[in-house]
DNA sequence: AAAATTATTTTCCTATGCGATAATTTTTCC
DNA sequence: GGAAAAATTATCGCATAGGAAAATAATTTT
């Protein structure tokens, strides 16, 4: 039985704002009617369960059930993804970038505004002092490897090394680089969550012009 | 007893972070080291009563401990993605869920409010029949081959077959289903943006339970 | 306004939450 | 490398969550 009254009182209100019955809320969100009926008079206390089920079946954010909520409300359809749309990279399609370090391909360029960003890049330093300084870029970024063996280097953490079909996921706000081990080709999969423009520039930043084709 | 695996995940990352033992957390939180320890290992849904005793008294938003819903995915600053962290993925590391369908090992699980969700996997239906009906899940989805060959079926598109190297970007809200070519084995390395939970929480849906190790 | 219909609460029962303590595992310190 | 200590997990029991259906209350119909 419930201390806690606010999650009887967010509830009722929303069900009557919406001129729904329990039953309603019931067939919504797969609870049973006595179960809301209880809980909206605090005399149950959902279980963990129970309030995901609650809340996705009545869409709404969970933090409507919860005091402090700040502000959360972030909604989804946000801005221009790829609605209903796909990009298929070919052997030898996309947008090649070479630096010093890397030479990059980014993927389904043509797809404006994703989520995220693919990129196959091989590595081409050989250690880090032909590396030079690492570099950082906002978001997150995941790296997979492909061929070869890669020495990644990050700000905060001893150099770990990544043998074909490891991985790795990082805040890329961490200063980082990656280094080619032994010599045969290596090549990698990354993924990073800041916008492509953005990635590119700070590449041009940190390189001056860069080879483009 | 708990489906979603989230909040014990969210609680034992919270903890380990901050080098608390389970007592220490009762002690914090009024919660006995038995309720704790279940809820870790996602064998008690906790009720909401507990569920806010345990936010206020290790002083973290309940947001927390939920993935988050509908909206948040690709937001720059938001709360707590991987800030400063680095996860490293091994050969046989990662969360492994079979289907009929596929094989799936997701990858850096232990971060949590990831930008984006990497899994590897592997295709096992050789045709569209075994596949059964496309499934179809918030966000877009990026797909690259590492081995073998993939038919990709999608809604609005014809089918289109990618070999090794070759890969794809697109809007996941399309149904979409991958089918493998020839027969040789055929793997996988794919993107996705929505929250790791609602992925495999369709999972579920689709298929009824799951088998997960 | 009584009957019929629909909405909510109560009752009763089983499954699960959850705490005390015992058993086990892991770590620390000789 | 084994004993002691610390940490985690398992077991048991009572209390609460939560479903099905009966009882009551509120609306609508005729």
């Amino acid at each position: 039985m419930t201390k806690e009254a606010h999650l009887g009182r967010a509830l009722r209100q929303l069900r009557q704002q919406n001129d729904w019955t329990l039953a309603d809320v019931s067939e919504m969100t797969g609870l049973s009617i006595s179960a809301l009926s209880k809980t909206e008079r605090n005399q149950l206390s959902l279980s963990y369960d129970k309030l995901i089920q609650l809340s996705q079946g009545l869409k709404v954010d969970i933090t409507t059930f919860f005091e402090d909520a700040p502000g959360t409300a972030a909604q989804s359809g946000n801005s221009a993804g790829p609605a209903g749309r796909r990009s298929i990279n070919r052997a030898d399609d996309g947008r090649m970038i070479k630096t010093p370090n890397y030479q990059y391909v980014y993927l389904s360029t043509e797809l404006l505004n994703k989520k995220f960003v693919p990129i196959v890049a091989d590595i081409k330093a050989r250690s880090l002092e032909e590396f030079g300084p690492l570099v950082a870029h906002d978001g997150e970024e995941f790296t997979y490897v492909l061929q070869g063996s890669v020495e990644v280097h990050t700000e905060h953490y001893a150099p770990a090394i990544l043998k074909t079909g490891e991985s790795i996921y990082f805040d890329s706000g961490m200063a980082h680089g990656y280094v080619a081990c032994g010599d045969q080709p290596c090549r990698v999969m990354s993924v990073c969550s800041s916008p492509e423009a953005s990635l590119i520039n700070s590449l041009k930043q940190h390189f001056g012009e860069v080879d483009e084709s």
